[in-house]
RNA sequence: AGGCGCGUAGCUCAGUUGGUUAGAGCGCCUGCUUGACAUGCAGGAGGUCGGCGGUUCAAGUCCGCCCGUGCCUACCA
């Protein structure tokens, strides 16, 4: 046997195993088995860096089912891979360049993209090798980037038959531009902030003479693009106004009063200027109304030749000064204060400008219908179920989603133009010339990442072909994934999913928390919060890291990194260590076989008691697992492990070990059996401590085979199941009588502060046979757990002013305690008992006297509530009486 | 403006279909070099379950309103 550390040092344990895992092959998905399938894929991180702590609970929570799913016997499917994250990435690089004083543009797009290879060579490492240290049993022969040939050919396949289909459309509409990575953005790319404001009135002189309308705009600037101002239909104060021109200010051109219902009387002025070219709501006007667009703002933010003086200008400067311009000519009517949500680029921050720009877009909604259809009849479920609203609200009230984006980074859009004709030819490979027989050129815009993300559970699986792999673990069986991605990328993999691979991408989806600080706080770099898993698994080690992850991971409930947590975990991963160490140290010199365990009913009170609560204890953990409930699991591990097998099992095992004979036979088979047990059970959670111990204990051959039938693994050991044949519920109740009376015991030295040196006695008056047989088989154990010399049983045991009494269940323990018992502390004591016992007693008792209880409730509950009374009553009789005997 | 959460011990969180005396970890107090573990052992203190009202024999749990707090969706100039 190695020399066993005190402490369990994981930094030495942990690479050594997942090598192991790696090399004999454990966790790589089989085709060809015929064990039934079960698979996840990953969601793949981005290639910006590195993985944080999210990534880190979204591999933990997965990592757990495909561990326990494996040592259930179900072959395996763990997809990992990584996202080349377009705009993402893009920007981290073009940062980069920005520290050395270059922009892409001074390298050229080829130069760039090398650039950029080489930054997501790096950051692939680095996330892969995070991946290992937090022990993700992936199938990295199966591991995939969404650049790689034949998910870019998924691609290209899919963009090409929805355009044939009609579905993907080319045209000039109003879309969300960053001026900053001067790209259009979908809808979700945009984030709204509440922002402080001022919305500004404006004068606009009515043409021909008589006075002027006042309209109001938060963005003064685009009053350069008006073509026209609106009120409603219905609104008295404008009817005349209709159909006559207003003069746009500073640059004089004639505006058409105009009536529309979208216009609200009630807002402002009830009067709106209108800019189709800077607007949504008015672009949608002017194609009502047959509007020009007027572009007064261009894709690098700044302010074009249609601003007239202003052309040249910053947005935001422009804005300033034709304010204060306007106020000068009397043209502005007022200035309020507004709050209002301004879009800002989620990857850069910069201020989001609506423009008129030709893009490329899918039209969603009937991709969408069958997505929600698919949801409504349960052919995906999300969990925590509140989510399916989520999902079906933001997929009822889709807007077409604008893919086409001006980046260098990421698939180019499989779409080549013509100069000469115009035409543009949609194809999956490279046309040699346009149909009209001229030479063409490739869309220069690349796709939304998500695109090719939206297809990762069947691109990733070889589609378009028709691979073993996609017939067998296609539709996958789960996805973990946070609730922020939902509708980038969930929502996306269903309706391309159903669309392209024939059906659902996953049967169940377990919608995650987000990870905040210690405090509840957002982790964010400027907020300096951020905890890097690494530092944390350097600290405590994976399994403990996990395990805390786990332990937190409520439903609905954000995980809060508490440090206490994560400390406590870490100190129960190392009790496991020393408990374990305790086993192997304890084992009888070369047994290299696990015994079998004798027949439940011819042990030990303490064996089949632990056998029973071990069984129990895997079919708790089934439940949760299957419910997602990791919180739980992780619970109910670490409560039988510490409080029930290493406080009261171990502790009562110890003797057994020094005797000889069927007593240390059967302690070593229970130990070792209910050891090997709880590794397996906690190994989904804890996979490397585990490991490292498990190897060392003795085995049975037949369990956890590695593939190449070389060698052994706990990863694929079979998962505990419940054991009919260790069902003992008697010895459940004797055992927590065993219990009571030693922590009774344990309580009165702790009282009257008995040295742990000094032995006392006790004896037991009353309990009846039962507690009688008890005490006669147990006697050694209670005596050894309580830190008694004798325990004896008695009808009548003299009273004597040095003895403590205590009440347990309803018999009397008495501890003779010379020289140490004061007796008027001893009566408050028994005083303070009594009076608990009577309020208990008065609530029970006001309880059964109200008819409506007894009538109504449920007769159990009658019953039980009875029963109590009855104990509390005797209970209550024999508190008195003691008191009375104290006498003090 | 809608939607979804959350509010339980000093801190971070559990609490199953309503049913005795509301649990855990950390922290705190007392005592312990008990030969697996001081990252340990034993004992203990600490909660009017955000507030008000309702349903019920019975509410931390169900319903309504309010307060606080977080997130998501949304084209109000």
């Amino acid at each position: 046997m190695p020399e066993l550390t005190k402490v369990f040092e994981h930094a030495k344990v942990d690479p050594k195993w997942y090598a192991y895992w790696e090399s004999v092959g454990a966790f790589r998905a089989d085709p060809a088995s015929d064990r039934p399938p079960f698979s996840m894929v990953l969601p793949p991180p981005n290639v910006t860096g590195w993985l944080h702590i999210g990534h880190a609970l979204n591999q933990t929570l997965p990592d757990i089912v495909a561990r326990w799913k494996r040592m259930q016997g179900y072959d395996v499917l763990w997809l990992p891979g990584t996202d080349h994250a377009g705009i993402a990435t893009q920007n981290v690089v073009e940062k980069h360049l920005a520290a050395e004083g270059k922009t892409r543009h001074d390298l050229g797009r080829e130069a760039f993209e090398a650039r950029v290879w080489k930054w997501v060579d790096q950051s692939h490492g680095t996330i892969t090798s995070q991946m290992r240290k937090l022990g993700s049993s992936v199938d990295w022969s199966r591991e995939r980037f969404t650049l790689d040939e034949n998910l870019s050919r998924a691609v290209r396949r899919v963009f090409v038959s929805l355009y044939e289909d009609g579905l993907i459309y080319r045209g000039t509409y109003l879309v969300s531009w960053c001026p900053r990575c001067r790209t259009a953005l979908s809808d979700l790319e945009v984030v709204h902030q509440e922002t402080s404001g001022h919305l500004h009135h404006l004068r606009y002189p009515i043409a021909g003479g008589g006075g002027s309308v006042t309209v109001a705009t938060t963005r003064v600037e685009t009053m350069l693009g008006d073509t026209a101002v609106a009120v409603h239909p219905d609104d008295e104060r404008y009817r005349d106004l209709v159909g006559r021109t207003v003069v746009l200010p500073v640059l004089g051109r004639e505006l058409p009063v105009i009536a529309d219902e979208f216009v609200d009387p009630a807002f402002g002025t009830g009067a709106v200027k209108v800019t189709p070219a800077h607007d949504p709501n008015d672009f949608e006007m002017g194609q009502r109304h047959g509007l020009a667009q007027v572009s007064v703002i261009g894709e690098d933010g700044r302010m074009t030749a249609e601003a007239g003086p202003y052309a040249g200008q910053d947005r935001l400067e422009a804005r300033e000064a034709l304010a204060a311009a306007l106020d000068a000519d009397g043209l502005l009517a007022g200035v309020t204060d507004h709050v209002h949500a301004v879009g800002h680029c989620q990857r850069c921050g910069t201020v989001i400008e609506p423009l008129l720009s030709t893009q490329w877009f899918v039209r969603i909604a009937p991709l969408a219908e069958q997505a929600i259809e698919a949801v409504r009849h349960d052919r995906t479920t999300f969990a925590p179920g509140n989510w399916t609203r989520t999902y079906e609200e933001w997929m009822t009230g889709i807007h077409d989603w604008c893919i086409s984006r001006q980046l260098w980074w990421g698939h180019r859009i499989p779409a080549w133009h013509c100069d000469a004709c115009g035409r543009v030819t949609v194809t999956e490979e490279a046309p040699s010339t346009c149909a009209c027989g001229e030479p063409v050129r490739q869309d220069t815009d690349v796709l939304d990442t998500w695109f090719s993300s939206g297809l990762w559970p069947f691109s990733t699986m070889g589609w378009p072909a028709a691979t073993a792999d996609l017939a067998r673990y296609y539709p996958t069986s789960l996805l973990i994934t946070a609730h922020d991605i939902i509708f980038f990328w969930v929502a996306r993999m269903m309706m391309l999913g159903i669309k392209f691979a024939g059906d659902v991408p996953f049967k169940q989806v377990y919608i995650t928390s987000l990870v905040r600080d210690a405090h509840g706080r957002k982790m964010s770099k400027s907020k300096g919060n951020v905890v890097d898993p690494l530092e944390l698994i350097g600290e405590i080690g994976a399994d403990a890291f996990r395990f805390t992850l786990a332990a937190l991971a409520s439903p609905g409930m954000d995980i809060s990194l508490s440090e206490g947590r994560l400390r406590g975990y870490r100190q129960f991963v190392n009790k496991i260590w020393n408990a374990s160490r305790f086993v192997l140290m304890n084992l009888p010199e070369g047994l290299e076989t696990r015994p079998a365990v004798r027949a439940s009913g011819e042990l030990d009170l303490i064996h089949r008691w632990i056998l029973h609560r071990a069984s129990e204890v895997g079919r708790q953990l089934q439940m949760s697992l299957e419910e997602f409930r990791f919180d739980v699991a992780a619970d109910t591990l670490y409560h039988f492990c510490w409080h029930e097998y290493a406080d009261w099992y171990i502790e009562l095992v110890k003797p057994r070990l020094q005797a000889d004979g069927a007593v240390r036979d059967d302690a070593v088979a229970v130990l070792l059996e209910v050891h090997d047990r709880i590794l397996r059970m906690l190994h989904p959670f804890m996979p490397f401590v585990t490991e490292e111990i498990w190897q060392a204990l003795p085995a049975r051959a037949a369990e956890g085979r590695t593939p190449d039938g070389a060698g052994r693994t706990i990863t694929l050991a079979p998962f505990p199941a419940p054991v009919d044949a260790w069902r003992a519920d008697r010895a459940v109740v004797d055992m927590a009588l065993l219990q009571e009376i030693v922590t009774a015991v344990r309580t009165v030295r702790s009282e009257w502060g008995v040295a742990p040196s000094r032995r006392i006695s006790a004896v037991v008056e009353g309990g009846g046979p039962p507690v009688r047989e008890l005490l006669e088989r147990c006697a050694d154990d209670i005596r050894r757990m309580a830190g008694l010399d004798s325990i004896e049983c008695a009808e009548e045991v003299p009273r004597a002013p040095d003895t403590v009494r205590r009440l347990v269940r309803d018999f009397q323990l008495h501890v003779p305690l010379a020289g140490v018992v004061d007796r008027a502390r001893e009566a408050a004591r028994i005083e303070r008992d009594l009076a608990k016992l009577v309020r208990q007693r008065a609530a029970l008792q006001a309880r059964l006297e109200n008819r409506a209880f007894v009538e109504k409730a449920d007769p159990a509950v009658v019953r039980e509530a009875r029963q109590q009374a009855a104990d509390a009553a005797r209970q209550q009789t024999k508190l008195e009486q003691i008191l009375l005997e104290i006498g003090a």
